[in-house]
DNA sequence: TAATATACTGTATATACATTCAGTATAATT
DNA sequence: AATTATACTGAATGTATATACAGTATATTA
């Protein structure tokens, strides 16, 4: 965005206060009024200016026809989006992070940790498609029936989770064309990333 | 808020939508081309209609002059989620709104107007569940396999958009369990409320 | 039965508005 | 020294726009 000038800055302004007022953009003379300008080319001239810089659109030949072109919100600390490789942990190292979602931290009613991108559609039947975003809070507070991250091994993956006994653990997806993953935790080991407490996705 | 009918309904989001697509009010005329009347004053007393409940405030003598009494998601980010009922359109009359999610506008890419809380399991195999939000956009761009929000007669319903032919169209679900709609323009109105453009689910 | 609200078409018109042209003047570039 | 951007006044003009008026028609309310 260029420089821009004390005048055109108070042009701007007074379309914006003017917006908030009244709803609508304002007309040439609206803008001399409001600045004390004797003339609507004194206004004219000033919104070629800004148009030209890049801070409004005006619609030719249409009364009242500004329209203002925002800058891009500032990003502050959002939540990160980590992709979900087969292999490997999701980790929080920035070479992992695709981007990051600015979102309240109580979105989903309990606070949560990071987004994971999910692959394929072995929860599909859960209203889990390729590509969302889960919410995934860090715990090992997990219940018969949550939806965790889990790692396998080296392998990450998403699931229902499911105590069948001390020891053995069940991971079921939540499509027919996938099996259950039966785990002996003598034999394998199981680690809980998290849960999944909700979802976004972005179409 | 004073009850709404179908066409002052219309004539309502046609604004906004205008507001949203360019960023000033559409004239009477714009009203006009956008819903197909050919007269300026159908516009004109829809609007007198809509300020009389209301709904718009219109000021006198000015062009574009009409501003929205109620631009619940212009408020700090909040956005008004609004329960999808069976019957009725989805206004956004304070009354229908459950509560307002607080998020940036570009959550989804491009700007949205409120969450729908969905009923029923119609769109499941799209990933759509039972009290998941989607995010709406009003707007009139549809195409073949967007997912949209629309009202056939009085009652409001989320499918896939498919058009046969000029006159004929399919809103089709997501679940085998139910069955295709076809809708024949010419005998029975369909109104698109907007499109789903984005979901989140909190668990 | 009369009155009122809804839902339109169609014509007409005063004015609100964008926009151009003609100037004046100062400061910053090239 | 010439050009360009800024910062205005003032007048003129075509048209974009609001809005009134005249109809037609149906449904609802008092």
């Amino acid at each position: 965005m260029k420089e821009i000038t004390i005048q055109q800055n108070k042009v701007l302004d007074c379309i914006q206060e003017y917006i908030n007022k009244t709803g609508f953009p304002p007309t040439r003379a609206n803008i001399c009024k409001e600045l004390g300008f004797k003339s609507p080319n004194s206004a004219e001239t000033h919104l070629r200016a800004l148009e030209k810089k890049g801070f409004i659109n005006i619609e030719s030949g249409t009364s009242r026809g500004i329209s203002l072109v925002n800058p891009v919100e500032i990003e502050e600390n959002g939540f990160p989006i980590i992709g979900l490789v087969a292999a490997g942990s999701p980790t929080l190292a920035s070479e992992n992070i695709e981007k990051t979602v600015n979102c309240p931290p109580t979105f989903f009613g309990s606070g949560f940790d990071y987004f994971l991108r999910v692959k394929g559609l072995s929860m599909k039947d859960a209203g889990i498609m390729e590509d969302d975003l889960i919410a995934v809070k860090k715990t090992q507070d997990i219940r018969n029936g949550d939806i965790v991250v889990a790692r396998i091994e080296d392998e990450v993956t998403v699931k229902y989770f499911e105590r069948k006994s001390p020891s053995i653990i069940h991971l079921q997806p939540a499509n027919n064309d996938f099996s259950d993953i039966e785990i002996n935790l003598e034999e394998t080991e199981l680690y809980i990333e998290g849960k999944s407490i909700g979802l976004i996705r972005e179409n």
